[in-house]
DNA sequence: CGCGAATTTTAGATGGCGTTAAAAATCTTT
DNA sequence: AAAGATTTTTAACGCCATCTAAAATTCGCG
């Protein structure tokens, strides 16, 4: 009956990732993030609607229940307490942890998450910066403000790079966006922006910046 | 095409085990250890000869293939670098590694399985004292005493000699050193033993004697 | 040897997860 | 608002991995 696999766990981490300000998520997204055609978004989103993971409504799009979202949460914690632990105690380097977490996270069971999270004096972040959703759920800092939302002129500090997309985040490494970084708006471009870092001036594609989250050194307005 | 799934590893592994002394494996035999029907059973076999990792006669039984017996070897050495990694290092009870190291073992990269091994100090027997097999699928019998193994002045007859390299195996038959001789250990020296076997005395290099094992003919003290 | 018993294989379902092609619904644009 | 474009769903298929029931084969014993 209830059987949650890994795929199933796979989707609702990515719903829940892409809901995070949009209220409904629509099949070609998820279709697009999961690199599947939509016709097996669509039967995966009713499997899960099936098992009460997802509220769904035909042509409207879907949203993670509670108990959907609860299941993501839980992976999202195995995914980055074993990408913490594969690269503080196993060494294996930053640009790997993601795709080695992938496959680990659904085969985790609780006794070895809380053993690992105990290992490692249950942290609350990840080798990238991402918050590690504790065991009852609760995940800070969701709504952090990307590179882009950076005004010109505006300087910032990277807070973390997201995980979500490996080859961004080496790009990113090796151009010296890294958490801890100064970094400085200089201008908005159609399809991404210029930005000053270290002294240098790059100019960054969209797919770049969006994974890339800062703090303000000085507040902006509030919108 | 070659996919190998991690039923498919387990039924690999379960039929490598259950080969050691038979020389063909029954459907009956895998269904029971799979705790799988004899359809099921029947089904994978007509899968896994189909890639060649099974030599599979119709209601004649089965055996490994040597690409089949790889693919045992390897995940018979992630389940036990597994277990003992998970008991030293994250505190798991002996009788809960299995469980784990079973689902773990699936999913464990080149990369990872390489660093544990090397953290563990590249163990050859696991927390159970079954031995771990090395990554050129060599497996030291723990059961089972070699040549190495036998005290100056014991005799012993030669049980088997391992076939897992064949160019050793062949010096050995021309010595003489076949299955069914009589040996008796002269003495142990640097890199090697002396032996007496047929009335003549041989020294044996290291790599030759490893793969001899034997029986004795009167038994040792116990430990 | 031959026949009943045991083993093994085949046939046909089911469910998960993916595909392509076509149909249906929704959006967009004039 | 109708037509055309886009998105979404359905239909039909394939493969893995399991099942039960029935057919085929081999074994064992009188």
């Amino acid at each position: 009956m209830g059987v949650i696999t890994g795929a199933m766990q796979d989707y609702l981490k990515a719903i829940f990732k892409l809901q995070q300000d949009r209220s409904a998520v629509s099949t070609s997204e998820i279709a697009a993030r999961m690199r599947v055609s939509a016709a097996s978004a669509t039967s995966m989103v009713k499997r899960l609607a099936r098992l009460r993971l997802v509220a769904y409504t035909p042509y409207r799009g879907f949203a993670l229940t509670s108990a959907g979202e609860r299941i993501a949460l839980e992976t999202i914690r195995h995914h980055r307490l074993l990408e913490l632990y594969l690269a503080q105690h196993l060494g294996v380097s930053l640009d790997k942890v993601d795709g080695e977490a992938e496959r680990l996270e659904h085969v985790l069971s609780e006794e070895v998450e809380a053993r690992i999270a105990a290992t490692l004096g249950n942290p609350t972040h990840d080798p990238h910066g991402d918050p590690i959703p504790a065991k009852d759920g609760t995940l800070h800092d969701v709504h952090h403000p990307t590179l882009r939302h950076l005004p010109p002129g505006q300087a910032g500090v990277v807070d973390r790079v997201s995980d979500s997309h490996p080859d961004a985040l080496r790009r990113l490494a090796g151009l010296g966006v890294l958490p801890g970084v100064a970094i400085k708006m200089v201008a908005h471009r159609s399809g991404g922006c210029q930005v000053e870092i270290g002294g240098r001036t790059l100019t960054l594609p969209r797919e770049l910046t969006q994974g890339v989250y800062i703090q303000w050194l000085t507040a902006p307005t509030k919108p």
